[in-house]
Formats: C-alpha cells, sequence, structure tokens
DNA sequence: GGGGATAATATCGCGCACGATATACTATCA
DNA sequence: TGATAGTATATCGTGCGCGATATTATCCCC
C-alpha cells in the first residue's frame, strides 16, 4: 500500500518504455514511407494486403487489432489514393472485401528497400529481434486475456 | 533482394508487436481509469508529476517522448479539471511550468490501486518486466540514434 | 544597448484510435 | 413467413500525436 504510493511509477515503467519506443518507430518510419506517400499506419495496412490480397476489413483489424472505426476511413484513404479497392462481397453483402489495385501492387517494389533500412536502425540481428518480438506477444497476450475476463 | 520482395513484413513483426502491444495497454488503463477522469496519455503526465512536481513543459516532453504540440492541448484539459496549474516561470518566462493542485496530489492515493491492477494483468514478475523493459529501451535508444544521424 | 540568433511554448491542420451508435444485411426460429 | 437476434461495416465525437509555423522571451555579439 504505502509502497504503491512511494512508486506510484512502478506499473508505469513497462508502459513508459512501449508508449515510447512505438513512437520512436513511428518516427522512423515516416521518412522512410513519406517518398511512397504512406503513413505509417497506412504502410502496415498495405503489409497486411502484400502478405494476401482480398481481405475483408474485419480480418485486416483482427491483425492489427484495429476496429471499423478506425479502419474504414483509412481505408477510404487509401482507395482514393488509388492503391486499394473497396467493394461488397457478392456473397454477404455485410462484408466490404479490400483488394489491391495495380498501383497498390506496384507500390510493393518500391516499399522493398523499407525493411533493410529498418533493420540496420535497430542495430540488433534478426534472432535478437525475434526473441524480443516472442516476450512482447506474450504479454501483449496475458493483457489482452486480463481485458477479456475483467 | 528477392528476399525483402518475399518477406516485406519481416521488419514489421517487431513493429507489428511493438504497436498493438501499445495499444492493448491503452485498452487495459482505461477502465481503471475512467473512474479517475483520466485519459491513459493524462495519467502518465500525472504520473510524471506525482514523481516530481513543478516540471516544466519541456521537462514532461523529454520524460514521455512529447512535444509541445501534443503537451499543450492535453495540459489545458488537465488545468480545465482542475488538476493542474500551469504558470509561466518569473525567472524566465518563456517556460511554464506545471503544479499539481490540492486536487490532482488527492487523485494520488486514489489511483494508488492501479499499478497492481496493471501487474497483475500481465501475469509476470517485476523481475521479468524489468527485464523486458530494458530491452524495450535498448531497441529504441538505438532507433532514436539512428533517426538522428539518417 | 540594439539586432539577429536561439529557445520555449502555442496554434493549426491532418491522420489515427476508439467508444457509442446507426445502418444494412443475414440467420434463426416460432 | 415474419419478427427477432446477431453480424459487418459505417458514422460521429473526443482526444491524442506530430510537422509546420507563429509568438514571445532570452542570449549574444558587435
Amino acid at each position: 500500500m504505502t509502497k504503491n504510493l512511494d512508486k506510484p511509477e512502478l506499473d508505469a515503467f513497462i508502459c513508459f518504455s512501449l508508449y515510447a519506443a512505438s513512437h520512436a518507430f513511428n518516427r522512423l518510419y515516416q521518412p522512410l514511407l513519406e517518398p511512397l506517400g504512406l503513413t505509417y499506419p497506412q504502410y502496415l495496412v498495405m503489409s497486411v494486403l502484400w502478405a494476401g490480397d482480398g481481405k475483408l476489413v474485419g480480418e485486416i483489424g483482427a491483425r492489427l487489432g484495429l476496429v471499423s472505426s478506425t479502419l474504414t476511413p483509412l481505408l477510404k484513404r487509401l482507395e482514393n489514393s488509388g492503391l486499394v479497392a473497396r467493394s461488397r462481397d457478392r456473397e454477404d453483402e455485410r462484408q466490404v472485401r479490400v483488394t489491391l489495385t495495380p498501383e497498390g501492387r506496384t507500390l510493393r517494389a518500391q516499399a522493398a528497400t523499407v525493411p533493410g533500412c529498418v533493420l540496420t536502425a535497430t542495430g540488433m540481428t534478426t534472432d535478437e529481434l525475434g526473441d524480443l518480438r516472442a516476450k512482447i506477444d506474450t504479454l501483449r497476450v496475458a493483457i489482452e486475456g486480463a481485458v477479456a475476463n475483467r
């Protein structure tokens, strides 16, 4: 009790770190993505589509942990940029399928240098990064579980 | 080259993780902070002030990696909530010093249960969390360095 | 001590991020 | 079949987060 009052920032240490690291990645990607005309979240969405075209809005959201109120405007901006097309699924008209345009596919090659730049900037090996990623994912899963059964 | 084209999401793995983990923490804190009338970034700012009252806007920004265009509106909202006071420094009138009001200090006791809830939700020991935090900080410092000398 | 450089904060515009709610479609079951 | 429940996406309002720029104060050098 007294301990918590003495160190109210104890829990904050880990979230400070995540918070700051997340923003730092944002600042790292931004100048790399600016010539492509993409923001960082838009790049993440395009990466999901490059990994498998023709996904539903909900599938993209599940991969990135985003809801439709975030994705819909973002996808509309990508559509206005001519990188993706959005169309209601013929089978189930509630669903919206997002597909890459030829311009969207072309952009993939232009973005090919980005991963190398980022990897260099981390100053870590792919093994170290993979290990760290696994630990962060473990933490995230634990937190999501706690949020679900609170 | 071909490798990058085959795996454009390779670099994305670590940033996906950070991105999702950061948002997961946001969703964990939100219901805990809602009774206090604080958002997650506002809680981080209050934590900084609870650790040491009377900080300058720039000092808070340095601690959290935020610039004035983010902090100024946030601090004004905290001021409107009656939790902090903002005043120009007598010595150097360019600077704005942020101090806790009695209500802001009182809130600290009400927030005392938050760290424990969060720690429990992580399912990790403080040692494990500390180790993870250190690794994340190492990554962040490397990235910030790369951004600085690009 | 006056003028340009520098520094700290503020303002503005845009793009997330999300909760609450609305809309449109599908499934179910009486 | 027709009401009802459930599902997928969209809309709206609020609060970050930041780059570009403005404003005001201090510093420094002639």
